[in-house]
Formats: C-alpha cells, sequence, structure tokens
DNA sequence: TGCAAAATAGCACGATCGTTCGTTTCTGTG
DNA sequence: CACAGAAACGAACGATCGTGCTATTTTGCA
C-alpha cells in the first residue's frame, strides 16, 4: 500500500524532470519508464492516461513551487518586505531552474489554445500565484509603502513581465547579465510607485540601481 | 520551373499557421499535406527533411515580421516617435495574433534546451530584432529624447518583458486588460527614463501615474 | 506462513510520425 | 508536338506513441 505511492513519487520525479526539459507535451510514458527501470504498462498504471499524468506532473510542480516560493515568504511582514522576498525567490527560482525550465512559463506557451484538463488546472495554478502576488502588492499599497491609488494588477503585469524576460533571456539567449537586469527592473518599478516618505525606500531609488547586490530585505 | 516556388508558398503560408498554432515541434509534414491537399511525399519533396521545413517557416515569419514590424517604423523619426512606432507595431502584432500566436516567443520556449539548426535560425533571428530594437532606443538616447546615461540593454530587457508579459496574459490567460496595461507600462518606461525638457512627452499616458509625477528625484 | 490484493511486467493493437523509393503526371521549352 | 526535367503521388518502412489486455510478481496483513 505504501510502495505504490513510493514509486508513484519516484515516477513523478522523473515527469517533473522529463517535462521541465522537454515541455508537458514532451513526456512520454516510454522516456519515463526507461528512466525509472520500470516497464510502459507499469508506469501507465499508476496514472491511468497520459493526460492525468500531465495534471499531476502540474500539480507536483505548484505544490513545490508555493513551498519554496510563497511560504517562506508569509514570514515576511507584509508590505515592501515580504514582496521583495517573494520576487527575489521567484527570480531564484527562475535562475536556478535555468537548466530546467519553469513549467508555468513552458506550460503557458504550450497550452495557451489547447483546450482541456491540462490548460484548466495550468491557468488555474498560474492564477492562484498570480493572485497571492497580486494580494502582497495590495497590502503595500495598505501598509504605506506603495504610493496610495497604485493599481496592484498593473505593479503585477511589470513584475511578471521581468520573470518573463528573465527566464527567455537566460535560458533561451543565455544571456548573462539577465538576472541583475531583473532586480535592477525591480527595484525600479518599487522606486516608481513608492510613496514619499519614511518609509519609502531602503535602498537608493534614481538611478544607479542599488549598487552591490544585497541578501534579503 | 514557377509552379515548385508557387506551391514551395502555399506550403509555407500552411506550415506558418499551424506552427503559430501547435508550435514549431507541432508542425507535422502529415497535417500540411492535407490541409493543402497534398501528399505527404509531395510535400516532402520541396524541403527535404521536417527540420528544413521548420527553419523555412522561422525565416518566413522573420521576414514577414520585418515588413510589418521594423521596416515601416524607419519612416519615423529617430528618437521617442521611432521607439513609439516600434513598440505599437510590435504589441499590434502580439495582440492581432491572439489566434495565432508568436513564432519568437513560443520558439523560444520550445528550443531553449534543444540544440541544432532550427534553434540557432531562431536565435539569430530574436537577437537581429533585438539588436533593432536597441539600435532605437541607442537612438533616442542620442536624440536628447531619453535621458543621457540610461542603459539602452536594460530599457531593452524592460520592453521585452511588457510583450511577454502580454502575450503571456492575453493567449494563455485570456486577459482582456492586457493591451491596455502593456502600453501603460510602456509609457511609464519612457516616463522613467525621459530628459527633462520641452521634448519630455508628447503623448498624454493612460492612466495617472505619468502625467503629474514628472522624473522625480 | 499463507493468501488476497496490489503492483508490475509483457505483449499486442492501431495510429501517427518522418523518410525513402519507384512511378506517374504535369510543365515549360525547343 | 515532342521530349526532358521538374513536380507530385502512392505505398511501404521502421520507430514511437498511448492504451488495453492478461499474466506474473510482489506486498502487506491474518
Amino acid at each position: 500500500m505504501q510502495k505504490g505511492q513510493q514509486t508513484r513519487a519516484a515516477i513523478l520525479e522523473a515527469a517533473l524532470g522529463l517535462a521541465s526539459r522537454k515541455g508537458l507535451e514532451g513526456l512520454s510514458i516510454g522516456a519515463i519508464a526507461e528512466m525509472t527501470g520500470m516497464s510502459k504498462s507499469g508506469v501507465f498504471a499508476h496514472f491511468g492516461s497520459r493526460e492525468e499524468l500531465q495534471i499531476s506532473v502540474v500539480r507536483e510542480y505548484h505544490t513545490r513551487f508555493e513551498d519554496e516560493v510563497f511560504f517562506p515568504s508569509l514570514r515576511e511582514p507584509r508590505g515592501l518586505p515580504r514582496l521583495r522576498t517573494l520576487f527575489d525567490r521567484w527570480v531564484r527560482r527562475v535562475s536556478v531552474e535555468i537548466d530546467s525550465g519553469c513549467l508555468y512559463i513552458s506550460g503557458a506557451v504550450e497550452f495557451d489554445d489547447r483546450p482541456g484538463p491540462v490548460r484548466d488546472a495550468l491557468v488555474s495554478m498560474v492564477m492562484s500565484w498570480q493572485q497571492a502576488l497580486e494580494r502582497a502588492i495590495r497590502l503595500a499599497v495598505d501598509e504605506g509603502h506603495l504610493r496610495a491609488g497604485t493599481d496592484p494588477a498593473q505593479v503585477l503585469f511589470d513584475i511578471h513581465g521581468l520573470v518573463l524576460a528573465l527566464h527567455h533571456d537566460a535560458r533561451f539567449l543565455r544571456s548573462p547579465g539577465a538576472v541583475a537586469r531583473a532586480r535592477a527592473a525591480f527595484e525600479r518599478v518599487l522606486a516608481f510607485h513608492a510613496a514619499a516618505g519614511p518609509m519609502a525606500l531602503t535602498k537608493s531609488p534614481n538611478r544607479a540601481p542599488p549598487a552591490p547586490r544585497k541578501r534579503e530585505a
């Protein structure tokens, strides 16, 4: 009874790695069978269909993403500190994944016009992450760290774009300065929306993005 | 002798449509044969290999992209007018392609860790487009429209992120406000780097932020 | 230790893929 | 009109895919 869950986890591990490299469409039962040392039907039996396997992979990725990026950030105080940590962990994830790719991003491209349960699952997870980010931004406004009237959805759009550009330049173009540019741009977005006042910014707002790299906010 | 080029163009047309929807990896000779009403081998003979067909599709997309976005913008005066036109046509292309997808973006995700001639072709075309954009940004600095010392590569990174986020939100999330948000963010990027002076900004931005706040700090 | 149930293997199926090859049809030119 | 070469076809190949069966092995519990 627990052997099943155990090999299921091993399969999911292999599938996650393969999907990160070849994309969700590149998931093949045969390849997973080979890399886990079992038979195709043995792998198949655990999920009942390829589609169900894909969905399971998406869900698995989601929980790992949450554990690594979202939940730890909740320990930071509301407002800019938490927002900075969220972004920092997000960037770290995307750039650490430089050899494995982000399933949210590759999945979004693969399934943007392919209806079905896999797409639905992907959309649901991505939206939940975006909503979490938007809440964090809204809190930064409520806390007075960002200027009142700031549109959280717009800030979310900007930040999301930075991560997408980072993923693109780092993974596809292999451009070495991408991480630094993403971080610099993030600080600039914050600076633009920052409320004037004592809390304004812990870093110098305008040009010359925060000189050295700093740990956490 | 001319019949060959003619059907070759027809094949490329179909292939371009199919690749825009299913991705370059989704290109199947059989599907193209069916949609052009010819035999698989007939289609195949025109390119010699699937890979060659993919490369041809990438090249075809590139020339169309140049004709639609890049070349027309050269008629605009250097600096912000040309940069605005470039971005506007780019956005238009990505959002018009809301039912077909951008090959540069989907290709970047599909081939980010799949070496080979197709990836090489993609990288080369994307980089040529990015360099063109960066030149336009640099000209805007030289013309005095953007503040001296502005890093063109950083501005390019920002703008590229906006288009990626637009593509993501419009195509994948089907978010209706994505185009407006991309345009607003673009104006904000310009505003942030704008040189103080008469040339500052010619257009009124959509939302409130840029208008009152001018080159703070 | 024995036994039901769960887990895995083995095999075959139909479909689709890119590709090859020999043949046939079409096209443009002398 | 004839004829050479280009263009398109049709059939088949080997490979891989997901999936459905039926055995066989392994597991966990009485």
